[in-house]
RNA sequence: GCCGUCUUAGCUCAGUGGUAGAGCACUCGCUUCACACGCGAUAGGUCACAAGUUCAAAUCUUGUAGACGGCACCA
């Protein structure tokens, strides 16, 4: 069978996937080993509203290549893959559709109708995102797909909501809130962003006080909320104030007249000393509020503009027309001080960017005490979750949870999980399951349910559980006592805190169990101006683009060769050192197909006796390999794998293994073709969690391959790379003689190249080489003059104990106190050949000096430990030999 | 304000107290019958700066500078 000559990554990425995924491959089930150990990761389930970018692919490369490694380990595997109702997006995006569409609100068609065009948006477009992951190469089982509104997980919501608010740790109260007046909701403070603005005013405004012609002035960066102010605050130790405590001061705009407090929260220091307080509107003044009782004054609008409270002339006013409005006033009465420019941090709404106001507002919420002391309690027992990297991510982890705050709940949107709250006529309220069990605590008045829904964040905190079947009816299913703990859960720093953390708390308390062991926090790849991707920078790119120019595969093992939790600034020139790479794995294929008659996959050749040098070393080559790459892999430790995977291929097996078995090859050697391609088997298993398609592509043509060579786990299934037993490697397999014989013949090789390159003589010449080596060496040499004599393109090899050659030849020395020369009359240039020995032997000097000095150093021989001074000693004396060797050659010119 | 991360070759990045590494780019050579997405050979580093600990520091400690992240505050 012959090969194309390059790798098209197109037809391996669309044939094999829906094969796999038809076969049942990607499910559990698969395993037919009744013994196996389960190994279970839950997908961080992306938005409906989403499309694959570059930190999913991330993320999910990463979770491919350990539900991959782990199946062909034989253990039961399951990726569970969903998606997310993301609340917000979606609504925004419905309105937006409504709007353009039919020019209508949601108020106009009415809740019922706005929800079932929400189903509608979802069922057209929420899936972009799991259609890519299917080119991704996801081995999610789609089977056990699950969306965050299922019938199931609602269900759970609603059980988890009414459990929680019956042991008290959900409760409703009247509290200042972040509110985003564009998409009229309350937000939670984790989705509150801050953003710094030069452009800030601080502008000082005169109250004046009743009773006197003197006013007091107080600073504020929002003038218009002065029109809810209920009291003006100082210092109780402020000698500028005290006797104002207790006075009045008359409001102006609004004829009302307020008093002045002493409250300890003030800072004498800070601006006039003096605060305008208003409860309604900023979370420092409720608690003065609190503490003085003082009337909390309501003056906005859901939408940002003015109420009725804030007076006739502000009415319906936006906030900011508002304050422009205050500031003139107050100028026009001669009570504006001044204005300065100051610089602030503005909260603002993370999706939609508006700055979001602080407002008194009654919503549901949820006492993080216990929880947090749950969360805290698994990391102090257990360790979980473990995080990797560990620094920093567990102090900030515990840190954060040591000083929550309680979590706001509720949103005020239509799309989500409507909260299963009741109210009476009078107001009481009646938390229950159903509307029936409602209707029944409430004995029978007419009940209407709360319009708001759940935060987005409140049902992915159930995910671990909720996706095993867990709904509060149900609560125990086979899939929740196989798969929980999950085994790692991958993620990005950014929901540490919305997500992993609540998941960890909510799995305690319902499921009582840990939700997963570990937590890999992956870096944040950049822009190419190392700046976060963005529509706004317009510095994004596009995995699918990623994937069309250089393929999936290459684009997977460059996301896996970023270090963990690493940021990377991204650049195509990665992913095309993988995109050859790839051609590379191709291209080996191809060769050893080439001349492959009569040859197949046979892993008994490589036990056979006596094989020569080469298959030695590359045996001992590719047992460490995979030795190294499953603890690597067990550690998180994705680009280690990546490299040593990179160079075993491309340097070991290409470059020197392949090379040195052509002769063999191309002379039809069945047993050497056999052990070729058997290595080549091997190593592409080992290169499967990385680049599936390519793997399998392959590993399908290679003679030999059926389900045979499958894990014992999947010996009913079809043939696959992707169920075969992942290489674990062999520690009795590893052989260090053949490593440091093939290394002398390397080096040998390498030498004799050198002075074929830097005396400038064409490869078209062949030429004669002289090794002078102990007995054991030369007999190495000997075993191996076939290979040397072609990769040196030499034709004479002529081995002894000493060297013999004339005048006009280069020479070089090599380890074990050999050296070699290549006599070269008529081509060699003396005063090249000087400069060329003058190099080598300022190259050892440098070392010898440093050994030299190292050694000389009572300090250094007397405490660092006994084998490192030995081999120092070793190599000095090595040096000052092969030194002396090359000054002889040096000398012999002349 | 508090906590933390980063600074290594021209670029993008690995690096675990013991001789500084990779890919790309650069220079030189090669239509060597798997691959020019290739092969061979070079060159390129004060490991941000300063001090300390140590026989030994890119690595540990402290400080400085720059870049950045999280949290808190923000009248």
């Amino acid at each position: 069978m012959e090969l194309a000559k390059a790798y098209d990554p197109k037809s391996a990425e669309e044939s094999h996937y829906k094969r796999w995924e038809e076969s049942g491959f990607f499910a559990p089930e698969i395993n037919e080993d009744p013994d196996a150990k389960p190994y279970s990761i839950v997908i961080p389930p992306p938005n409906v509203t989403g499309s694959l970018h570059m930190g999913h692919a991330l993320q999910h490369t990463i979770m491919d290549v350990l539900t991959r490694w782990k199946r062909m380990q034989g253990y039961r595997t399951l990726w569970l893959p969903g998606t997310d109702h993301a609340g917000i997006s979606v609504q925004r995006k419905v309105v937006e559709q409504l709007r353009k569409d039919e020019n209508k609100s949601p108020l106009d068609i009415g809740r019922e109708e706005f929800l079932r065009r929400c189903w509608v948006w979802k069922e057209q477009y929420g899936n972009t995102i799991t259609e890519q992951m299917r080119r991704e190469g996801a081995s999610v089982d789609w089977s056990r797909h699950r969306f965050t509104m299922d019938e199931s997980l609602s269900l759970a919501v609603r059980n988890v909501f009414c459990t929680l608010y019956e042991e008290g740790w959900i409760y409703r109260g009247l509290r200042i809130v972040n509110w985003c007046p564009k998409d009229k909701t309350v937000l939670s403070d984790l989705e509150v962003k801050e953003e710094t603005r030069k452009d800030g005013k601080l502008t000082y405004l005169r109250y004046p006080i009743v009773g006197t012609d003197r006013t007091l002035t107080v600073a504020t960066t929002r003038p218009e909320t002065m029109l809810g102010d209920t009291a003006v605050a100082v210092n109780p130790s402020d000698e500028r104030y005290k006797d104002l405590v207790g006075k009045m001061v008359a409001l102006p705009l609004t004829g009302r007249e307020i008093l002045i407090v002493a409250d300890e929260y003030v800072e004498a220091e800070f601006g006039t000393g003096a605060v305008k307080v208003t409860p309604a509107h900023d979370p420092n003044d409720y608690q003065i509020g609190e503490r003085h009782g003082l009337e909390q004054l309501l003056i906005m609008n859901d939408d940002g503009t003015m109420n009725a409270a804030a007076g006739v002339e502000f009415d319906g006013l936006d906030r900011f027309a508002a304050r422009e409005k205050v500031v003139a006033m107050f100028d026009e009465l001669g009570l504006l001080e001044k204005v300065e420019d100051y610089e602030i941090t503005l909260p603002i709404c993370e999706r939609c960017k508006t700055i979001v106001e602080p407002i008194l507002s009654e919503q549901w919420f949820v006492k993080m005490d216990e929880m947090r002391d749950l969360a805290l309690g698994l990391m102090e027992s257990e360790g979980a979750p473990h995080f990797s990297p560990q620094v920093p991510h567990e102090k900030v982890y515990t840190s954060w949870l040591e000083n929550l705050k309680d979590w706001t709940i509720s949103r005020q949107l239509w799309w989500g999980h409507q909260i299963p709250a009741w109210y009476d006529t009078d107001g009481n309220v009646y938390v229950a399951r159903t509307a029936d069990e409602a209707r029944e605590k409430a004995g029978g008045s007419e009940l209407r349910q709360d319009s708001d829904v759940l935060d987005t964040w409140f049902s992915s905190g159930l995910w671990a559980f909720s996706t095993f079947g867990w709904n509060g009816a149900v609560t125990e299913t086979n899939d929740l006592d196989t798969y929980l703990p999950t085994d790692v859960l991958v993620t990005g720093r950014d929901i540490i805190f919305l997500w992993v953390s609540r998941m960890m708390m909510l799995t305690k308390k319902f499921a009582d169990k840990t939700a997963f062991r570990d937590c890999v926090i992956t870096g944040t790849v950049l822009g190419k101006d190392g700046k976060p991707m963005s529509k706004s920078r317009n510095n994004g790119v596009d995995p699918i683009e990623m994937f069309d120019k250089f393929g999936v595969d290459a684009t997977r093992i460059y996301l896996a060769s970023i270090a963990t939790g690493a940021d990377i600034k991204w650049n195509d020139n990665g992913v095309e050192t993988y995109r050859n790479f790839a051609n590379k794995i191709w291209n080996a294929t191809r060769f050893s197909l080439l001349n492959s008659e009569g040859a197949k996959i046979d892993h008994s050749s490589l036990m056979a006796d006596a094989l020569p040098l080469a298959d030695r070393w590359i045996i001992s080559r590719l047992n460490q390999t995979a030795l190294d790459l499953n603890k690597a892999l067990g550690k998180y430790e994705f680009h280690s794998a990546v490299s040593m995977l990179y160079h075993f291929f491309w340097d070991d097996f290409c470059d020197w293994y392949i090379e040195l078995k052509k002769d063999e090859i191309n002379a039809g050697d069945v047993e050497a073709t056999t052990r070729i391609l058997t290595i080549l088997e091997i190593a592409l298993r080992m290169l499967h969690p990385f680049m599936p398609y390519l793997t399998e592509e392959l590993w399908l043509k290679l003679p030999g391959t059926s389900s045979e060579l499958n894990n014992p786990a999947y010996s009913k299934a079809d043939a696959s790379i992707m169920l075969t037993k992942f290489p674990p490697g062999d520690a009795l397999a590893l052989n260090g003689s053949a490593e440091s014989e093939m290394n002398a013949v390397i080096e040998v090789i390498k030498k004799v190249r050198n002075i074929r390159s830097e005396m400038n003589i064409s490869p078209s010449i062949k030429f004669t080489v002289h090794i002078a080596a102990e007995r054991d060496l030369q007999d190495v040499m000997e075993a191996n003059k076939a290979q040397i004599l072609k990769l040196a393109r030499a034709e004479n090899l002529v081995i002894s104990d000493s060297l013999d050659v004339p005048k006009a030849s280069a020479k070089a020395v090599v380890a074990g106190n050999a050296s070699l020369a290549v006599p070269l009359e008529g081509l060699i240039d003396f005063d090249k050949e000087r400069t060329r020995l003058n190099n080598q032997i300022n190259k050892l000097a440098e070392e010898k000096s440093r050994l030299d000095a190292q050694l000389s150093n009572q300090n250094f021989v007397e405490r660092a430990p006994a084998e490192k001074v030995d081999a120092l000693r070793e190599r000095q004396s090595e040096l000052a030999h092969q030194m002396n060797t090359l000054n002889n050659n040096l000398e012999a010119l002349n």
